[in-house]
RNA sequence: UGCCUCGUAGUGUAAUGGUAGCACCAGAGAUUCUGGAUCUCUUUGUCAAGGUUCGAAUCCUUGCGAGGCAGCCA
C-alpha cells in the first residue's frame, strides 16, 4: 500500500516541509530529525494522527528520524499504562510507511531528568534563574501586574543551595519554584520570569521516587529537543507564543549549535465530533460511548475498530495539509478517504441487514444453485467466489414496498427486480402477519434470466442483494452513524449527541462470510464497508460498519445518507 | 486588556510580484446486474479601504473579523 506521501511527485507541500528542506538545501542540516512528544495521559485521537503524520512524514521524505518521547513531567497527570497504548497507536499508524524512521522509542522526558537538573544548576550559575518563594496565587499576580517578585534578585549561592534543597525534599509541595529570571516587563507573559521547577511529592510511573522537583514543559521540551538533537520540533498553534522562551533558554544556556527550532501548525479540528480530551474522557466516563475504543471516537483506537485502516489515515493527514489556519475539516473528507481506499481493496460480499422472506414459488424445492460472484469489480485479479441460490431467500426489507415513491426502482407489488448475480423476479403475493406487518413476499423468478443466461440482458433497472435461506450465516452488525447531531458541538455538548449512532441488527449473511478475516475490509454490496469486531468469536460474527456507500437515493429521499 | 498568530469558493488547501488552481461537498447529465464505481458538465472565492508597482491573493498602512496565550498543565 503507498500513500500519496511516498509517492515523489506528490510529496506535500507546507511552509514546515518548505523550511526543512530549505534548511537541506543551505546545508545548515545534514539530517532531519523530528519528534512526537504525547504527554501519557490519555489516549491518542486523530488529531495526533495528524501530528504523527506530519512528524514522521518529515522524517520519512527527508531521511531522517522521528522520535517518540512521552513528556512525563508531570506524575500527578500520567501514568504508565497510556504510554503502551500509545506506543501501540503509533507503531499501527507508522508500520509499512515509516517505522524504518522510528528512532528511539519510547523514549522519556524523565530519562533526561539529571540532565535536566544539570542545565538548570547551569542556569542559576550564569545567574539566569532563581528560587523564588512566592505562593502560586502571588506568581499570577505579579506575572499578570509585570512586577518583580521579592525574592528575584537572590545571590547565586543562595539559589544553588536553595535549589539542592528542593532536589533534597527539604520543603513541601508548592513551597518554592525555580524560575527563569528573564523580564518581568515583557509583552509576551511566557517571558516574566516563567517557572521551571516545581516541587511535588509523587511517585513518577518511570522514575519512582528518585525525584522531587518536575520540570516544567518549556524546560524539559526544549532542553529534551536539544538533547536528542531534534533539529525542527514541531507543535501546534497555542504554543506559538512560548517560541521566545524555546530560544530564550537555548540561548541562555549558551548551548553549542545545531540547535533546534520549533514550527508551529494548527490542530485538527473534525466537525460532528469532540477532539479534547476532556471531552473524550466524559463521553468514556459517563458511559455515553463504550470505551476510549468505541467505533463512533475520534480516537486511534475507535477508528481502528471502526474498520479504517492507516493507510487511509495517512492519505487523509496528506490531503487535509498542513497550515496556521485553526481549521474546521468537514467528516466528509475523511469519509471520502476510505471510501476511496476500500472500493479499490475491498472484495464485495452479500448480507441482508434487514432480513425479509422471499419465496421463489417457480423455483423447485430443494434444489441449490452455485452462482458466480465477481469479488471485485475494480480489481480485474480479484477473482470470483461462489454463492448459494435456493427457492426461499432473503432480501433487505428497505428494499420493498407496497407505497414506492416516485422513481422507485426496487421490488414492489406486481414490478420485477434483479437479484445480483442471479434471477429478475416478480413480486406476486405480499403475506402479512395479523398486525398487517409484511413477513413474506411471494415471487416467480423469470428462469431464463440468470446473470449469462438466456433473457438476462433484459433491462430492469432495480438490482439488490439478497441471501438463499438455509445456507445464510448470522451475524452481528454494529451501524454507526456519526456521534453528534450537530456540527461543532460545544456548551453542554453530551446533550448533543446522535441518538441512532449506534443501532445493532441481526443481519443474514452469504455462507463465504463465515471465514471473514478481521484484516479485510468488506463491502457488503450496496450497503457500506464493514470490519469484523474483536468481539467475534468462533461461530459468532461481528461487524462494524465503517463506513456506508454513497447513497445518493437516501438523498433523493432526503434521508440521512448513513441510515437505511 | 496586553501580546502573538491567522483571514483565498460552503469546507479544506495551492499559487512565494506575472492567466486564482486542486480536492471534498452540492447540483445537472451519461453509464451501470451495487441508486456504488466511472465519465462529462455546472454554481460559488482572494475580509475591507487605501498605497507601492507596468502588474498585488502575495509587499506597505489602516480598519474589520477569527483563533491562541496570560497554570507551580502540556
Amino acid at each position: 500500500m503507498t500513500t500519496p506521501s511516498e509517492n515523489e511527485s506528490a510529496a506535500p507541500s507546507d511552509f514546515i516541509r518548505d523550511a526543512v528542506a530549505e534548511d537541506i538545501r543551505t546545508g545548515k542540516r545534514k539530517q532531519i530529525c523530528t519528534r512526537f512528544p504525547p504527554e501519557p495521559n490519555g489516549y491518542l485521537h486523530i488529531g495526533h494522527a495528524k501530528a504523527i503524520c506530519l512528524n514522521f512524514g518529515i522524517a520519512h521524505e527527508f531521511g531522517g528520524v522521528c522520535n517518540v518521547r512521552m513528556d512525563d513531567t508531570n506524575p500527578t497527570k500520567e501514568e504508565a499504562e497510556y504510554v503502551d497504548s500509545i506506543m501501540f497507536d503509533v507503531h499501527w499508524l507508522i508500520d509499512g510507511w515509516a517505522n524504518k524512521n522510528l528512532g528511539r522509542a519510547p523514549g522519556f522526558a524523565s530519562d533526561y531528568f539529571d540532565q535536566l537538573y544539570t542545565y538548570a544548576v547551569e542556569l542559576v550559575r550564569k545567574g539566569k534563574a532563581y528560587v523564588c518563594d512566592m505562593t502560586p496565587e502571588e506568581t499570577d499576580e505579579y506575572r499578570r501586574l509585570g512586577k518583580e517578585g521579592p525574592f528575584r534578585n537572590r545571590s547565586v549561592d543562595e539559589n544553588l543551595d536553595f535549589l539542592a534543597r528542593m532536589k533534597a525534599g527539604e520543603f513541601p509541595d508548592g513551597a518554592r519554584t525555580l524560575r527563569a529570571k528573564i523580564d518581568m516587563s515583557a509583552p509576551n507573559v511566557w517571558l516574566r520570569d516563567p517557572v521551571l521547577y516545581r516541587i511535588r511529592h509523587a511517585e513518577h510511573h518511570q522514575t519512582g521516587n528518585k525525584w522531587c522537583i518536575y520540570p516544567m514543559y518549556d524546560f524539559a521540551h526544549t532542553l529534551s529537543d536539544y538533547i536528542e538533537g531534534i533539529t525542527h520540533s514541531v507543535c501546534t498553534l497555542e504554543f506559538e507564543v512560548h517560541r521566545p522562551l524555546y530560544e530564550w533558554l537555548l540561548e541562555a544556556l549558551e548551548l553549542p549549535a545545531p540547535r533546534p527550532h520549533q514550527y508551529e501548525f494548527a490542530r485538527l479540528n473534525i466537525n460532528y465530533t469532540v477532539m479534547s480530551k476532556r471531552k473524550l474522557m466524559q463521553l468514556v466516563n459517563d458511559g455515553l460511548v463504550n470505551g476510549w475504543d468505541d467505533p463512533r471516537m475520534p480516537t486511534i483506537s475507535g477508528i481502528r475498530r471502526r474498520g479504517m485502516t492507516a493507510s487511509a489515515l495517512r492519505v487523509f493527514a496528506y490531503n487535509i495539509g498542513i497550515t496556521k489556519y485553526p481549521s474546521m475539516t468537514d467528516v466528509a473528507v475523511l469519509e471520502h478517504t476510505v471510501r476511496e481506499e476500500f472500493n479499490r481493496t475491498s472484495p464485495r460480499r452479500l448480507a441482508v441487514l434487514r432480513p425479509i422472506k422471499v419465496v421463489i414459488t417457480n423455483y423447485p424445492e430443494g434444489q441449490v444453485e452455485e452462482l458466480d460472484a465477481v469479488n471485485n469489480p475494480e480489481d480485474p485479479a480479484g477473482g470470483s467466489r461462489k454463492i448459494p441460490f435456493s427457492r426461499e431467500l432473503f432480501i433487505d426489507s428497505a428494499d420493498f414496498t407496497e407505497t414506492p415513491p416516485p422513481k422507485y426502482f426496487r421490488l414492489k407489488p406486481g414490478s420485477e427486480v434483479r437479484l445480483k448475480y442471479a434471477y429478475i423476479i416478480k413480486c406476486d403475493e405480499v403475506v402479512k402477519d395479523e398486525n398487517g406487518e409484511v413477513i413474506e413476499l411471494r415471487c416467480t423468478a423469470d428462469l431464463e434470466s440468470k446473470s449469462g443466461g438466456a433473457t438476462s440482458s433484459r433491462k430492469i433497472k432495480g438490482t439488490i442483494h439478497w441471501v438463499s435461506a438455509s445456507q445464510a450465516i448470522d451475524a452481528e452488525v454494529r451501524l454507526y452513524d456519526r456521534l453528534f447531531t450537530v456540527a461543532e458541538p460545544d456548551g453542554d455538548f453530551k446533550t448533543l449527541l446522535n441518538p441512532h449512532s449506534l443501532e445493532v441488527v441481526a443481519a443474514k449473511c452469504e455462507p463465504s462470510l463465515k471465514d471473514a478475516d478481521s484484516n479485510v475490509r468488506y463491502q457488503f454490496e450496496r450497503l457500506g464497508y464493514f470490519a469484523l469486531d474483536p468481539d467475534s468469536q468462533p461461530g459468532k460474527l461481528v461487524f462494524n460498519r465503517t463506513i456506508t456507500l454513497k447513497d445518493t437515493w437516501a438523498k433523493m429521499e432526503g434521508r440521512a445518507p448513513s441510515r437505511p
